[in-house]
DNA sequence: TGCGTCCTAATTGTAATACATTTATACGAA
DNA sequence: TTCGTATAAATGTATTACAATTAGGACGCA
């Protein structure tokens, strides 16, 4: 997107002076620029498209251009009314999920890449989480899973068969919490918006079952801190559940 | 990003009729909806902003507005001229490693996170590209390692300590190439554009010694189909690197 | 006929102005 | 004090105009 990038070595002075290719593209990189060397945090205000404009002797329209550009990126946030204006967002995770999955639908990215990526950041979670997993924490998956385990005691209806599924995602999610690395969870939910579709809805009984004694064995392994046997259980787990996905075993398990 | 979408069950009857919110914004929900129903495929051309303005009865401003956004998304691209306009556009994992930096940076996520992140993908490459890579690949990487030890056979001088470091990234992503795995390849650079100002610009006789030679293990492993050990190769390297990076070790190797 | 050049029309990029709409803040009235 | 209202700041949209870019056809030349 942004290539070619000048030391200007000055904090706020680089910003008049927008010269060749397109005016837009030229404030789009200056900002991220900016972003990138620290010289921007969420909150900071880049002022109102008046402003800019003037600041930097154009018209409104391209930098009306800039601003929806760096708001489409998730880079600014822009208030309307007095005081408004662009100003330096929060992080919002959701916002590269969607970016994901417009690529994934563009692309064309195989399931099979899709489930390899997955299971490299989720066996790299339970690692982590046997690592640095906090006393809430584990009460939190067991208590999932003590819901897995009561549904599952007896024959799964069709309503609680889709429950189940979604309290089995609901683990995956807490684990990867667990870990606490916001890096692999921001990636973990990309994954998982673009994978949901694809997973069954339902649990069969047998699949229950094993669901669950898979998981009680996850969270004992996280309680004694052996994180080799975390990684290994999620990562033989997730193998079953990739070979079930690939060939289209409508009884496939939990995501 | 967008949320409510009606049903409208005609394929390109939907398209007049833009009411309530922002009128581009409406027109972003349109195009986005249309191509998660398959109605649009890359290259499929939406028309000239003056063309939706009219069909849409509005001014050109708010279609503009809808195609920078729609750009900023890598949904459209944009051609300027005769027969120009808007086109839904090819897949390009670049957008989305653009958009996982940003959310990265704007998060604040610690280096700590994001190198535990890299392992996580950079090991499952490895192990990936033992299984995987082709006659090509393991000629590029070869081709890598082989400059990489040419270099560290004499000491290294200030540019070429620098240009050790840029040939080592260069491994590395051809090592992720060779994994045949876009969405870990998108989920690679997206990190190593946040990760990339950290590392140290350049290497140390000493390291880039032990580089070459850690290098040279892995390939040895790739083409001997060993993925657990390329893992575990690959693993240790990385570890080392991070417990360098961590302690602001400013002679750390290779990245 | 074949090939290269120029021209033309379509289209985005930018400018300038105007007005409607939204919103934070201050001021004023009860 | 509290509530409402006025005000000003800012985006959203409309309109018109022109510069810059580009694809494709027309034209001319061999």
């Amino acid at each position: 997107m942004i290539s070619e990038r000048k030391l200007q070595s000055s904090k706020w002075a680089g910003w008049q002076a927008v010269r060749a290719q397109s005016v837009s593209s030229r404030i789009i990189e200056q900002v991220w620029d900016a972003l990138f060397r620290g010289e921007l945090t969420p909150g900071d205000r880049l002022g109102s498209e008046v402003e800019l404009a003037q600041k930097l002797g154009v018209s409104r329209v391209p930098v009306r251009d800039a601003f929806r550009t760096l708001q489409a990126l998730g880079i600014i946030d822009i208030k309307v009314g007095a005081h408004g204006g662009a100003f330096i967002a929060a992080g919002d995770a959701k916002r590269f999920a969607d970016a994901l999955a417009v690529q994934l639908k563009l692309v064309g990215i195989s399931i099979e890449e899709m489930f390899d990526s997955q299971i490299a950041i989720e066996t790299m979670a339970a690692e982590l989480a046997a690592k640095r997993a906090t006393e809430d924490d584990l009460a939190h998956l067991r208590e999932l899973v003590d819901e897995l385990a009561r549904m599952s005691s007896k024959p799964l209806s069709k309503t609680a068969a889709v429950q189940f599924t979604q309290v089995s995602m609901r683990f995956h999610e807490a684990l990867v919490d667990a870990a606490h690395n916001r890096a692999l969870a921001a990636q973990f939910r990309a994954l998982r918006i673009v994978l949901e579709p694809i997973y069954s809805r339902r649990t069969s009984d047998a699949i229950a079952r094993r669901v669950v004694a898979s998981h009680k064995d996850l969270i004992d392994s996280i309680e004694a801190r052996d994180a080799d046997r975390a990684r290994t259980l999620m990562r033989h787990r997730l193998e079953v559940v990739r070979a079930h996905q690939l060939m289209k075993a409508v009884d496939s398990p939990d995501p």
